[in-house]
DNA sequence: CCTAATTTATACCGTACGGTATATTCCTAT
DNA sequence: ATAGGAATATACCGTACGGTATAAATTAGG
């Protein structure tokens, strides 16, 4: 098809520039049937099962043989996809950031009013406990927090999870301000750090004291200063 | 000196209650020469020595191997010293919570004024990174968030810390209500949590960026909100 | 259906773990 | 000063760790 064209305005060479398209079209058919050749399947299947065990247990806590066990394979099969234990756990930890992610993506977009979208963290989280996928705790946290003085690529990952939270807390919060549903003197950074303080704060205290007491009395905060941005 | 005592109401074998307060006077003189004995102060010195290992390599992440190279002492005087690892790491969580409390505690006995007295909280923690004590992150923090499902009693020792601070926050702040320094209407308990929830979320935001700018944030807020409860 | 390559299972490293029994050294009280 | 006990060091245990070489089985293409 490239190659009947004429009307190229050099030589012959700058018919390669016909097949750029053509090779990326390859390259995203090859992808594509990567993604769902055998390997790259186990892959995920591995990453889903043993991601809930890396959150609970943590990076250290978590044995080879966890993964073993909890996924049914052998070492051989989980070494056959993963370099090693650090590429799982990473995967793992790239796997529970985005299913909170869309757990509050999903209910964000039902919403219209910036207020209302903002309200569905503390609605959210003020349950945490009870929905499974974070039954163990918020991954970001769990993260972090072991992983700060000793593991510096999962350190990294928890680094970037909180930046992305946080660009998409201002993102909203300024398109809230224009759509003239948010005080227009509304400090975006500001509101998305004690968004996120109060969140993993409160989560902490709900996890160590088994109660969600103190969750609820955060979320309740959290809520009301919400609520005071409304224009 | 007992046995002279015929005072007795009933036959010989009453004297045995006079011995009661005895055997404890020698008691109470065993421990108090145990208490500056040298295996207490062997104890001591391993519990100093092991706890900034502990809050920043966490409790599966520190080994007996970590304990022996910081103390310069064998495993053998460690073990003649503690039942096990377990116990290790319990004393020093308990060693490291009660340096932070000392830590604050100085810093709010010297103001009179009970909100002066809340601000001591975002001052500290302000600049909590460059506290070596605080360098490796909230003991709190770290212990509960690897602790919560994985270790009872690390969880239970946590739980307690987080219970005993929010006590003393009350207490300020219902202090502070008596002495006519705060607003009659504000809710100890709630400002507690929420105090408590933005200093650890942020300190655990400010780990994992390694930046300060999160941390500066939370606390600026948290002045603000303390300050708002002035009458 | 058969072949080539990929994926999985088996068996095995070397190491370091938490813990312990025992030998040795060091205090301390007589 | 020396005996008796406490504190420490040495050497070792069984286990489980992360990781790997290789064989078996499964998959996919022709």
């Amino acid at each position: 098809m490239g190659g009947d064209n004429a009307k190229g305005p050099g030589s012959g060479d700058d018919n390669i520039l016909f097949f750029i398209p053509i090779g990326i079209f390859l390259y995203l058919c090859l992808t594509m049937t990567k993604d769902t050749s055998k390997s790259d399947r186990t892959r995920q299947f591995i990453v889903e099962r043993t991601a809930p065990v890396f959150n609970e247990k943590g990076y250290v806590g978590t044995t080879l043989t966890d993964l073993t066990r909890i996924t049914g394979l052998t070492k051989g099969s989980i070494y056959g996809n993963f370099e090693n234990k650090d590429e799982v756990a990473l995967a793992a930890f790239d796997y529970n950031f985005e299913r909170i992610t869309d757990y509050v993506k999903v209910r964000i977009l039902a919403k219209e009013n910036s207020i209302e979208r903002l309200l569905v963290y503390p609605e959210v989280y003020r349950d945490f406990l009870t929905i499974p996928l974070l039954k163990a705790g918020c991954p970001i946290l769990n993260t972090a927090t072991e992983a700060d003085d000793t593991h510096p690529q999962l350190r990294e990952r928890a680094a970037r999870a909180l930046d992305f939270w946080k660009k998409a807390l201002e993102n909203q919060i300024k398109r809230g301000i224009a759509r003239g549903e948010i005080k227009a003197d509304t400090n975006a950074t500001e509101v998305s750090v004690i968004l996120m303080s109060l969140i993993e704060g409160a989560i902490m205290q709900a996890k160590a004291s088994g109660s969600p007491v103190e969750l609820r009395i955060a979320m309740s905060y959290l809520e009301k200063l919400i609520i005071s941005l409304r224009v």
